[in-house]
DNA sequence: CTTGCGACCATACATTGTGTATGGTCGTAG
DNA sequence: CTACGACCATACACAATGTATGGTCGCAAG
């Protein structure tokens, strides 16, 4: 997937036979630890569930890793990936902007159901670290570009907020969406209900930018 | 090390006529973290710094508390006692919406730069700490009520969210609030700047409540 | 006076975690 | 055969937390 083994040459193949790792250790450390993610957090984990867990050497991870951060960090480029697909039909405008809405809310919702670990993580870790703080917050900005882009490109809601104000309400609506996936990844509720994150995030969405929050099916 | 014994300025004055638990060298150790944490982040923050600041010895430290997270959770009391005066008018709707609601937001704004520190340190850290978590959790939850009984008394608010919607609404405010006022002490932009921080707040408030975020002083 | 106690300090220790060596094994390329 | 690259085992240096031990000082009651 294209990231950058800029650390060092791993790309070897020598793994013709004998040792019992014949792959590459470095997907064994990322798998690990993405599992491990998924029933701990991750300040609660060390190198040495890592190492266990991968059957791993402590030399080994520190040859493919600088921290343990860098391995979060990994990780959470390779979700956001993945998720940068999932944002694409979210800044089209093919269709009602309502449905377009809710369909990108739903497939945050996914993402982060998919990636709850990892994404908890670096949520829970982007104040304490450099790396991961830059990492998360240009994250956030290339989210928020995209939905200032949308946003005045929108006939509808374009108009209705001062320019100057654009980008900051994009920001916003960013930042709570990042909170509420977080909530409800962290069983918080009412948002460990899938539904009413989903509603409500639309909600907030479609009020901010179309003033109108009426009609968001009430099916509860 | 500091093996200098000038540290001892307790001497006479250790404990003035008082009975059990006057406290003063808690109060020191209260002080001293409050001020830590106006330039340091809480997780870099030893308790060897606190006692070295303080003036008190480890073991006096640990006889007033149990953990470094229980002095950030007494601190954290404390902020939000002040917090909750200033959230009172809020509450009331004696004034127009809007200019209440920007009151409660500026208010809000004006607790977090006063209490900036001890804040950040909560929200970077109310996940990795049970005690701290449940702090935490207590008090959204507390302004998530208020906020509610708020709006669904409030004419012109109320009946436009369904009644199941109202409570998960004032959460995702709430939590928008909590993390808006957090990137700001952080200097994220474009929170930074207070002002974008306050309209963008009020926009958002105003907008879920009632459909309007036009004529919010366009002003930039 | 002296004994007891509560507030306090100094220091050492056990433990856990991180990141950095140091040195060794083993297969394969040269 | 030898060098090298991927890998492992272990030990170390350092930092931080929380606990334990024992001691000082001032006061108050016997």
């Amino acid at each position: 997937m294209s990231c950058m083994p800029s650390r060092r040459t791993v790309r070897s193949d020598r793994r013709s036979a004998a040792s019992p790792a014949s792959a590459e250790l470095r997907e064994r450390i990322l798998s690990a630890t993405r599992e491990l993610l998924q029933n701990s957090r991750f300040d609660s984990l060390s190198v040495a569930d890592i190492l266990d867990s991968a059957g791993v050497s402590r030399a080994s991870f520190y040859f493919y890793f600088p921290s343990k951060q860098a391995v979060l960090a990994d990780l959470v480029r390779e979700a956001v990936a993945q998720g940068q697909q999932a944002a694409r039909p979210w800044t089209d405008q093919e269709q009602d902007p309502v449905t377009a809405l809710r369909a990108g809310v739903t497939d945050g919702a996914r993402l982060w159901r998919d990636n709850a670990g990892v994404l908890m993580a670096i949520v829970e870790s982007w104040g304490s670290d450099e790396e991961l703080r830059e990492l998360w917050l240009e994250q956030m900005n290339l989210f928020t570009e995209a939905a200032t882009a949308r946003i005045e490109s929108d006939p509808h809601a374009g108009p209705r907020l001062g320019s100057t104000h654009t980008r900051a309400v994009a920001a916003s609506l960013t930042w709570l969406g990042e909170r509420l996936y977080y909530l409800a990844a962290a069983s918080v509720p009412p948002f460990d209900d899938e539904e009413v994150l989903i509603d409500t995030l639309t909600t907030a969405w479609t009020s901010i930018l179309y003033g109108d929050s009426s009609r968001l099916e009430g099916d509860s």
